[in-house]
DNA sequence: TCTTCCTAGGTTTTT
DNA sequence: CCTAGGAAGA
């Protein structure tokens, strides 16, 4: 233990050391924010202050908590599982799977993704026939999750206008039916948990005195029911509970818009009168360079909590910024770039190409593929997400609760078994008019369509029968095979792979089994002896005894529903991986978290980065500019920034303005590789650079913005649109379109904040950039 | 019921 | 430009 305090420096030793009180840590980028949390925990445990049940600690992600684990293990000899450390959705499906009755849920509620959840609102607003031009489905899903993320029921939501009042009764209705299915979407395990302990003292009492000491991980990311959730359990306003310690970074919450609110840090300040403010600003990640042009940039913002990083190592390298012609240019440029880097021995796999949106990545792409360099894309479907996957757990939820009319919808004709659109509207009127659920409906259909449905019925009711004492992923392997889907897609063309995504739910299967310690015993057997080892008894206000959410998970639920939640709450890796050495490609929200050697920022123009639709919310260019911050701060040796001329986007070529943080950089940290090209910079750029590579002049659609590019460069009004000028009002913009003769010319020009404007060149005097 | 055509819409993402 | 989802035809 000394030797792991030993390694601390002053302010991360002070900080894991700590008296058991409320404390915030302002841990900045690189400042060693995972070691301290989990340090924090080992001293508390090892300095006997706390056993390690008393332990909670929240994250937002699996992958942190998966971490936090591996790095308590290793510093610990104590046994982790008592330890409740996990997602704040993990722990609350925990808290909710034991105290379902008091939750008022089934015990094998199931959970929907937010898919699901969209396909049930689409079904509900046809349901009450409510025009979906007016209502779209994907608005009434944002307003739902919404009040439900700020801790709001639908009476609680105050209407003032039709649509609202429209979408407080929808919101009302959603709830209703998701009851009826005995189904929680993600916001609703937070909210169920959050007043199911506001309402039950005892319970609430027991997991107060319990939890000694909660620790929350990225504590700028919290939402305002997760903020309640956790003043509820560290006993705010009750003189009771643990002691709450939250590390975050303010400059770094990207995650407004799905609701984050970065005001929890200063009210969590002001709420628990903390005194232990601790600020990590050492860094031990990054060049000076780097960290100056991230200090400087972030300082533009107003309303931070302030911190300015340092490092030992020097300043390093100057960041490198460069000025490309084209989004096509930009990209042949970061592949000489990158190989440059790998000749002088940075790993391929090192080297991070970020973005702002996804749909920049495909020229990108498009580029690394013609020069044969490997490379992984992050984002996309996740396993469990998947088209096939999500139609075996469908059958595997119907055995395991029929009442769940997504999962029903989902498979009921896939593979196809004759039963089409007319059908499905009669047994929904059927449910509808007894106020139960599809499946429970089928009974009451005749004719043809009740014929199909009932074998429908019959075969997951056969598959339920038939795998009843079977193991996990045997019962999976049977539902694959009497589903029919693995012969389904057998007969597609691109069937291969989905069968073999399918046959990856076995070994799924099998793993969660091994790692759950679900073991070959029938679960019916276990409750009352396993209640007897596990957990605590807490005594209800009715003088009922039940058993605290500790016993481990097989004793609470089946394998299957323990399956199914965990393939709900963890949707899996996103392909890519590929084991081998690849250039590692994505935007830079899921670049949080991660390093590497050398980053390219690319598209830094204003537009894209920061992004245009940030200038419509209040503070959303501050939100932009700490992303850029933590783009910034992903590099260790090595930081480029490029942005273009033009660029096609959304299949229309764009002439965007470089981006203002330039302006807002260190100029000493910069090194502008790329001159402003003056005049005709296509034909200077032709000879100079990658472009005469013939995979650029033979291909399709480059060739033809070449054309395109050849024809607009020399106007003769002298000037040229894609140019770069300032005007003495409006100050810095890009030529956008050119219109008329040499004599009579006006040129459409985009000046960024001041706006689009169409001056007569004879007139206006501008300046060349 | 399956195919093909057409149109709308296109920050950022985890659970 | 590209993709997904809905609507009309085979």
């Amino acid at each position: 233990m000394q030797n792991l305090l030993h390694k601390l420096n002053p302010e991360q030793l002070a900080a894991v050391t700590l008296p058991p009180q409320s404390a915030l840590i302002l841990a900045g980028a690189g400042s060693g924010k995972t070691r301290v949390l989990t340090t924090r925990i080992a001293w508390l445990i090892q300095t006997g202050q706390v056993g390690p049940s008393g332990i909670m600690a929240v994250t937002f992600t699996n992958k942190a908590a998966k971490e936090m684990l591996t790095r308590l293990s290793a510093m610990l000899p104590v046994n982790t599982r008592g330890m409740w450390i996990g997602t704040f959705h993990g722990l609350c499906n925990r808290l909710l799977r034991s105290h379902y009755r008091d939750a008022a849920l089934p015990q094998a509620f199931q959970i929907l993704d937010t898919q699901d959840q969209l396909s049930m609102i689409k079904r509900l607003l046809k349901a009450n026939n409510v025009d979906d031009e007016k209502y779209p489905a994907k608005d009434l899903l944002y307003f739902i999750n919404n009040a439900k993320d700020q801790g709001l029921r639908a009476q609680d939501v105050e209407a003032h206008e039709p649509i609202t009042r429209k979408f407080v009764e929808l919101y009302e209705l959603y709830d209703q039916q998701c009851q009826r299915e005995g189904v929680v979407d993600f916001a609703e395990l937070l909210l169920r948990t959050y007043e199911l302990l506001s309402r039950n003292q005892p319970l609430r009492h027991h997991y107060q005195t319990r939890f000694r000491h909660i620790l929350v991980d990225e504590f700028q990311d919290t939402n305002d029911l997760q903020y309640k959730l956790l003043k509820l359990l560290a006993g705010y306003g009750e003189g009771q509970g643990g002691a709450l310690f939250a590390v975050g970074d303010d400059d770094q919450s990207i995650y407004a818009f799905r609701g984050a609110n970065v005001g929890n840090m200063s009210a969590f300040e002001r709420d628990f009168k903390v005194t232990n403010l601790i600020k990590l600003e050492q860094n031990y990640r990054s060049h000076g360079h780097i960290l100056d042009s991230a200090n400087y940039l972030i300082s533009y913002n107003r309303n931070r909590l302030g911190k300015n990083l340092r490092t030992d190592a020097g300043q390093g390298e100057q960041v490198r910024v460069y000025e490309s012609s084209s989004d096509l240019e930009e990209a042949q440029w970061i592949i000489e770039e990158a190989k440059s880097l790998m000749a002088d021995g940075t790993p391929r796999n090192e080297i991070a190409i970020l973005y702002r949106s996804n749909a920049q990545s495909r020229v990108i792409e498009h580029a690394l593929f013609a020069a044969g360099m490997p490379y992984t894309v992050y984002g996309g479907l996740r396993y469990f997400q998947r088209a096939e996957v999500k139609h075996a757990i469908a059958y595997l939820q119907l055995m395991d609760n029929p009442h769940n009319d997504s999962a029903f919808l989902r498979v009921v004709n896939f593979p196809t078994r004759g039963i089409g659109a007319r059908s499905i509207e009669l047994l929904q009127n059927a449910a509808e008019q007894y106020g139960i659920s599809l499946y429970a409906a089928v009974p009451y259909m005749t004719g043809k369509a009740g014929s199909a449905l009932g074998a429908f019925v019959k075969l997951v009711e056969g598959a339920r029968f038939e795998t009843q004492n079977l193991p996990l992923p045997e019962m999976v392997r049977v539902v694959l095979e009497r589903s029919t889907l693995l012969t389904h897609y057998a007969t597609e063309k691109e069937g291969a792979d989905r069968i073999e995504n399918l046959e990856q739910l076995v070994d799924a299967a099998a793993q969660f089994v091994q790692e759950e310690g679900f073991g070959q015993q029938a679960p019916a057997h276990l409750g009352p002896q396993a209640a007897a080892v596990a957990g605590e008894q807490i005594v209800t206000e009715d003088g009922v005894a039940i058993l605290d959410a500790d016993a481990p998970l097989a004793t609470v639920m089946s394998p299957l529903s323990a399956f199914l939640s965990h393939a709900s709450l963890e949707a899996g890796d996103a392909q890519a991986q590929a084991g081998q050495e690849a250039l590692q490609l994505m935007t830079v929200h899921s670049a949080k978290g991660l390093e590497f050697d050398a980053v390219f920022i690319t598209g830094m123009e204003e537009g894209l980065f920061p992004h245009e639709s940030s200038s419509r919310e209040a503070d959303g260019v501050d939100e932009e500019r700490r992303l850029m911050y933590v783009a910034i701060t992903r590099a260790r040796r090595r930081l480029y920034m490029s942005f273009t001329q033009q660029r096609m986007l959304h299949g229309q070529t764009r002439f965007n303005m470089k981006s203002r943080f330039f302006d807002e950089l260190p100029e000493e940290s910069l090194k502008w590789l790329s001159p402003r090209v003056q005049g005709n910079w296509f034909a200077n750029r032709k000879s100079t650079t990658a472009w005469d590579d013939a995979e650029f002049r033979n291909g399709g659609v480059d060739n033809k913005i070449a054309k395109q590019i050849t024809q607009k460069s020399g106007h003769s009004s002298g000037w040229r649109i894609g140019e770069s000028v300032a005007h003495a009002k409006f100050g810095e913009g890009v030529i956008v379109n050119i219109e008329g003769g040499a004599g009579a010319a006006r040129a459409q020009i985009n000046f960024g904040a001041a706006g689009m404007k169409v001056l007569d060149l004879s007139v206006a005097k501008l300046e060349r950039l």
